[in-house]
DNA sequence: TTGCATCCTGACCGTATGGTCAGCTTTCAG
DNA sequence: CTGAAAGCTGACCATACGGTCAGGATGCAA
């Protein structure tokens, strides 16, 4: 089976099982919380004995710490989206897109985060109060100033902000619910790109900046 | 001081433990999650001792449900405000008040039950197969038929529901960064009724039916 | 007043969990 | 080839947690 050759470089080793741990660690923390995850639950995940887990992570708080950090690192990546857009319509579609996507693709880090932050942010309080701050005072900016030109209607934004981010990242968190509302199946390729297309129109219709 | 005379009928030492104890077992739930909560700590914000918690709730588990189905009725009652209505204008925006004032006023039952359905609903589930699905299933046809009338734009009425969830809940299962990014400090009366305005706007403009 | 049901609680218990550690195996530079 | 560093792990420990229970206090109907 699996038992091809395996000389494997030391480096190669710890790349591969701190990658197999965070990815066990950030289902199980998404499915259970920070609370109601164990170690041992991550480590048989990871394939791994429990022990082996303390010598890559040292707490539970660490592990705990480097899945979040993670996912805020995906989630500054869509943010770029923005900064190459001409005006609203670009740029507001790419990042609905680009969050959309990561919806799909990393429900269970989305998930995380929103746990993080649901409660209190105990981890990720200064990258709110320094990065994430940092990058919402900008697109507030840009936004701005597409009001300012008229490409769109005056809409408080950051109200458009979290708009954006809680109509995307609803259906990673809501997921679940989603899913058993639309008859237990996940959404197909289908129902991701209406959902996409529903979303995009309603908002940039509603700003006032016409997608076509 | 609260040694005033303590005559205080069975019934109502019943119903005020009982109350107490969910009060608290909200706020720790919400702050904590289901895992991280302990019944220590609930008993402790309650002002009772641990022992006098398993009196009123046998279990865990069974102090949680309770917690979640009394957020789910609440939760339902808001959904009311669409029934009432003549069209979207008067529907969506009295059901965006509705859950906008929930978000606002039951901040950390609406954290519970965000973490309930995030962790793929446990206790939820019967419910959200029966009540939910036919609450939201009535209120797709309603959509529809606003459609039909030429009330509305087309928009897939699913997408619409869940945009209304995501954008409502977001006020209070993320508003310790919608906090943060506020300078530290909870949104003003006047932030509130701003958020509630610009999601209305947005939303009302974004799917045609103009609120003027 | 009496008897009983309800209410209350300190002390206790079994278990699960995060974390440790001594000692093993494997890689690899010199 | 060799020795040291890195990687690995079964067995173990202390603690915290959910839950129990015997027995005391209190409201209340008769």
């Amino acid at each position: 089976m699996s038992e091809t050759t395996r000389p494997m470089r030391r480096q190669d080793i710890r790349r591969e099982n701190e990658k197999a741990i965070l990815l066990a660690a950030e289902k199980v923390f998404a499915e259970a919380g920070f609370g109601g995850a164990t170690m041992q639950l991550i480590a048989d995940l990871a394939g791994l004995p429990k022990a082996n887990l303390h010598y890559y992570f040292a707490t539970k708080e660490e592990l705990y710490r480097s899945v979040v950090q993670n996912i805020f690192e995906i989630w500054l990546q869509a943010a770029n989206c923005f900064d190459a857009a001409r005006g609203p319509v670009d740029g507001i579609s790419a990042y609905i897109d680009a969050k959309m996507e990561i919806s799909r693709r990393h429900p269970d880090g989305s998930k995380v985060w929103a746990s993080e932050v649901m409660h209190g942010a105990p981890v990720l309080q200064d990258y709110m109060e320094s990065t994430l701050r940092e990058w919402t005072d900008g697109r507030v900016g840009i936004i701005s100033r597409w009001i300012e030109e008229g490409k769109m209607d005056p809409v408080d934004p950051r109200h458009l902000l979290y708009m954006l981010w809680a109509t995307t990242q609803h259906y990673a968190d809501f997921g679940h619910q989603i899913e058993t509302l639309n008859g237990g199946k996940s959404l197909s390729d289908r129902q991701w790109r209406e959902a996409k297309e529903n979303i995009k129109r309603v908002i940039l219709t509603g700003i006032g900046a016409q997608p076509a």
